[in-house]
DNA sequence: TAAAACTACTTGCTTTTTGCAAGTGTAAAT
DNA sequence: ATTTACACTTGCAAAAAGCAAGTAGTTTTA
């Protein structure tokens, strides 16, 4: 068990504790947004990470609490990965993320009506895929 | 002029070219919250940045149009960094970062008062900031 | 006005992390 | 029974981070 101390208190240094790298977010996104569960679904995306690391990234996150791991009932040899509320919790980052980058990175391809949703009523498009995320949940 | 090519056009990915590592972000925290302004602030925060780290970061924010540097008019050798619009419209992605880690990690000591005021009225904490930030900007 | 201190870096070197390719072990399909 | 699928693990080279010391103008101090 590795305890590395932590740089500070500070709640943003404290986010980047576990996200302060360049997939650790991209993981959390194709659960939440792309409905992927499976690690080789995971080694299929686009940006294309190296098993290695997502081994180790799949590993910390669930050891933050961010994810949970679990046995496929009707296929044994695969593993089920998916977001705690912790996890679900961080879609209000990851949509201000989808905000910011369509308004600034004109080469970002984003569903325009999917940004227009997030832009006109956030909070409804929050609830909507909380929710969404929540019965992925329960529905063990 | 170095060009790495992005890894994807996704907006989460195209935000984590630039802010996937530890320390991005908490020099734009420093400019944001913490009123500092110049290399040797940001040298003093509490996390211990390292200086050619610090400078690394520093010369990518500006080549992402996020800061700007310019020189001390009442002190010649000091260089002011600040804030564009594009890096003030960088605060609703902190604010969710500030909620999302002092709802789960009780470590973070975080003004309660400040914590409450965003979870209360977002947009309100949202125009007060970014308003106060925006003024900087202009009385150059 | 010469020396010391301040400020913003740069350089060199060691350690850590990443990225890539290949290998391992169990489960499922043929 | 053999091949294929799946989820990793291992080894090594390359890149990035961390640390200490050095540099080059600017301002302060003696």
């Amino acid at each position: 068990m590795k305890k590395t101390k932590k740089k500070s208190n500070c709640p943003i240094n404290s986010a980047l504790e576990v996200f302060g790298d360049k997939w650790t977010f991209l993981i959390v996104r194709d659960i939440m947004f792309n409905g992927k569960h499976y690690y080789g679904e995971f080694l299929n995306a686009e940006e294309k990470i190296s098993t290695n690391i997502l081994a180790d990234r799949l590993s910390l996150l669930e050891q933050s609490g961010i994810i949970t791991k679990t046995k496929d009932n009707n296929h044994k040899s695969k593993f089920v990965y998916r977001l705690t509320q912790k996890g679900i919790d961080l879609l209000p980052i990851l949509l201000e993320f989808i905000v910011w980058s369509s308004k600034y990175d004109k080469d970002v391809d984003e569903d325009n009506a999917f940004f227009e949703s997030i832009r006109k009523d956030k909070i409804k498009m929050l609830d909507e895929i909380s929710n969404k995320l929540k019965n992925e949940l329960i529905e063990d």
